[in-house]
DNA sequence: TTGCTCCTCACGTCACGTGAGGTGGC
DNA sequence: TTGCTCCTCACGTCACGTGAGGTGGC
């Protein structure tokens, strides 16, 4: 109660590790009690409010927010204990979520600065594996970042059924395919050729025109037009003729069979 | 590129899994470029902004501010995969900082409501384990409180030298003596006894006049006045008086000898 | 006397949230 | 026709930050 012991408010701030301006704003708000002046004006603190300016400061940085802050302050123990039982609830549950946040920024940027697990990046390694030059292998890994954000569950099916296809050579070969004939001119005759290889293939492998094109066999209307539309961004006119040739061999063959 | 394709504002939003408003925000903010109209005046999107807008989320939600992640979304890759590094950094810090969190407001919650390391709170269970009140332990913990706010490294070494001190029985039934006289009256005769007996343990101890009140031995001049403060404020006119006696006794017997 | 702290307004910041008032789509 | 989404302002929110203009302490 000397005047030795009685504190700025700088003074305060700095012993307890917040700012002036902090301090003056938890006066505002009723948090903390306005202590008595000196001869100048000036706010003198004592003991009592270094303890509950450090009830206060522990309590807004662990995120609980101001308004709660005084509730609590003057909440009885049982009540408080259990407030801070969901305080740490919810600081755990921020912990995950920041570990989440750490794991998707590391693939934004990894490869081609776009978020996938583990499994499809392992996928789009074995395309470039089979000779799938990086252009066609990063529309591949955007189409399936659209599928992710469509329909998680499903892109991740679609992906076992896919990597299973691929240790087909002759799916390989297809894709090899697609991928030079980004290059080619529309008019190429192979282009004739490999429309037959893949419609047999979709036969082979019981596939209708949806299954064949790229973003085949999605329930999810909204990918399936959005994945549409980015291949076709993304594509050649060669790749844009191909699909033509495609579609005509299938509509000559009749609708898709149907069976799985 | 069909209209089946062009997602509207509240599609993509859901998509990605952020508000309308956030997108709004992002055209605003030229972080997201604007889409062309529909013929009601409506956004309409493509699977690029669904990708351009999974970037922005994810930088966002990580704690970036939307000026850095301008800059970002134009950056080269080299510069990109640098800021990456720097943000991933930055949010393992922030997990570490909420743990800290995590422990303080633990603190906050176990016993008297105020934060102490392990070591101080097994110093106030010794207390209370040699007969010492609740009353009296809180005022010492609140006393340890305002020294580690002051002076963490200075608080835990005078805990050491305490806690040693304490396992002398006379120091504990000095510390019971005062813990009693609480509810003594302030001309009780046995504060004249207990006096004697602190004076010369003092002495024994070859302990000075500040060594022998409540905040003994701070080299930090603002610590030592608030803990002053604070005793007197919780002690009782008893306990005041026999702050006075000790203090005659001290001045009658010389200046302290010094001696360590 | 200089530099630092204190005082009280009061507007600024950041990333949106939230109506206000109106129109188009199914 | 009803309910839902869309549109554009534009003010509100949260916890302070940041001057603006002035005075006291060492």
């Amino acid at each position: 109660v000397t005047g030795a012991a009685m504190l700025t408010i700088g003074q305060l701030a700095a012993y307890v590790g917040v700012t002036v301006r902090a301090v003056r704003h938890y006066h505002q708000r009723g948090l903390l009690a306005e202590p008595a002046r000196d001869a100048s004006g000036y706010r003198r603190y004592g003991a009592q409010a270094v303890l509950d300016l450090i009830r206060i400061k522990t309590l807004a940085e662990a995120g609980v927010p101001l308004a709660r802050v005084e509730e609590l302050l003057s909440a009885p123990p049982e009540q408080f204990a259990e407030a801070i039982a969901h305080i740490d609830e919810a600081l755990q549950e921020e912990v995950r979520e920041l570990e989440r946040r750490r794991q998707r920024i590391a693939d934004l940027a990894g490869g081609e600065r776009l978020f996938l697990p583990p499994d499809f990046v392992d996928f789009l390694d074995e395309l470039r594996g089979a000779g799938v030059r990086p252009r066609t292998v990063q529309a591949e890994r955007e189409g399936w970042v659209l599928l992710l954000a469509a329909d998680p569950e499903q892109a991740h099916e679609m992906l076992r059924e896919k990597r299973a296809s691929l240790a087909d050579p002759a799916l390989q070969r297809l894709y090899r395919g697609f991928d030079e004939a980004f290059d080619w001119d529309p008019a190429d005759p192979r282009l004739e050729e490999l429309a037959d290889a893949m419609v047999q293939f979709a036969a082979e492998q019981s596939l209708g025109e949806a299954e064949l094109s790229a973003s085949g066999g999605i329930d999810h209307p909204t990918a399936h037009g959005l994945l549409s539309a980015h291949y076709t961004e993304v594509s050649s006119p060669a790749q844009e003729r191909l699909s033509e040739l495609c579609a005509e061999r299938l509509t000559r063959r009749g609708p898709p069979q149907g069976g799985h």
